[in-house]
DNA sequence: GCCAACGTTGGC
DNA sequence: GCCAACGTTGGC
């Protein structure tokens, strides 16, 4: 099984909202990187922190699971949606998306001023400079070690 | 609001 | 295929 962390602006879309909806498509990812992950790596059962970026403080907040493979995101071919990509072609279509499960909100937040610090924490993806991915892929170490802040 | 980082686009 | 211009992300 693999870990991963998905960041969402908490004013677009927070875990609170995902508690309510409890299961919903992660929409919008307009990332040729990010959508080989989705189609290649993520697997159902999988588990993801849900980030809440752009926000102060931005932190961990919550564990979802993937609940879907790869299906091709419909707000593409919405020409209402913010999402929408007319060179996606309908047959083909360009951008996919997982569902994803509410599991749990953390006890308490985990900010990315304390993943920064944290000394075992230093390789960690999220704490380097420039990284602009949306969904990055957490080791099973670093998954435990987050945790354990908790 | 600023700006560094980096992806995408398009002219050549 | 190069690269300048431009757009987006997201922390600060």
């Amino acid at each position: 099984m693999a870990y991963w962390l998905m960041k969402s602006e908490p004013d677009v879309y927070s875990i609170d909202d995902l508690k309510k909806d409890k299961r919903e498509p992660w929409d919008g990812i307009r990332n040729y990187q990010v959508r080989n992950m989705f189609r290649d790596q993520m697997k159902i059962g999988d588990l993801a922190f849900f980030y809440h970026s752009n926000c102060k403080p931005p932190a961990v907040a919550g564990i979802m699971s993937i609940a879907s493979k790869a299906y091709p995101d419909a707000t593409q071919f919405d020409p209402k949606s913010r999402y929408f990509d007319g060179k996606s072609d309908p047959e083909n279509p360009r951008w996919l998306l997982v569902d994803v499960k509410y599991k749990r909100k953390l006890k308490r937040e985990i900010t990315l001023s304390e993943l920064k610090e944290h000394k075992k924490l230093q390789d960690f993806r999220l704490n380097q400079r420039g990284n602009r991915l949306s969904v990055i892929p957490v080791t099973k170490k670093e998954w435990n070690l987050i945790l354990n802040l908790e």
